[in-house]
DNA sequence: TTCGTAATTAACCATACGGTTAAATTAAAG
DNA sequence: CTTTAATTTAACCGTATGGTTAATTACGAA
């Protein structure tokens, strides 16, 4: 069994910055440079290079090579493996009673508190 | 029309972290301590209290009262925003034909090179 | 009032983030 | 071979994170 702790780490951490997010909904649309990718952003490019380096290390961006330019494009594995642990958590919260799990906590610290009601 | 990005920045970095993500996986079952959640950590209460605080930045907790005690329990609003946000990039993604995009970028760039802008 | 437990605050430290400017790299084009 | 454009690397800086230990607050119980 995989530990997938460490990935999910870098992508949140990743998703976690407005600039990365920015890129992240531009690859979406397709494939860019990093020219284009700063374009709307208002930073210098090593700044971008920098954010680029986030999200390639958590893998959600891949990078080829046409001439001087260094085309980004979106990886899906990471987005939805961000999503699945999300719907995880999600499913067991909604599943969950809540006026009865809060009934029977109160019921489990009056008990630790001497037993009254 | 709101602009949600820094609700955003701070859910997505709070989840960027492992003791955060195992706090919110016990919350999601229940209401619970900072005790009972520091208690599977290996790290000192401080430490636990300054991770609570990111979460409650984020508003994925709320916490109240009892006695010593104070309680933390997941909200649901936030996980909803960021799962939503993830959802809809994956699907412009997805309905994105890769192939063809791929192609008119090449004919983009190609004709960049030839007639300048 | 005093004691014990739960939790927080204060003070401190090391490292990671996020930005800058200047210099270096890489590759197409004259 | 020189120039120009796209991008990265290097060096630097301020602030945020993530952790520690020690002290403090808040409350129930004795």
């Amino acid at each position: 069994m995989v530990n997938y702790e460490a990935e999910l780490d870098a992508i949140f951490m990743a998703l976690g910055h407005p600039a990365r997010r920015a890129m992240v909904v531009r690859l979406s649309k397709g494939e860019a440079t990093v020219g284009e990718l700063a374009q709307p952003l208002e930073m210098s490019l090593p700044a971008v290079t920098k954010h680029l380096k986030v999200l390639e290390r958590a893998k959600l961006i891949s990078r080829s090579k046409n001439a001087q330019w260094r085309p980004c494009r979106l990886e899906q594995a990471p987005l939805k493996s961000a999503s699945d642990w999300i719907e995880d958590q999600r499913k067991v919260w909604e599943s969950r009673l809540d006026r009865l799990d809060s009934y029977l906590h109160t019921l489990h610290t009056n008990s630790k508190k001497g037993a009254k009601k």
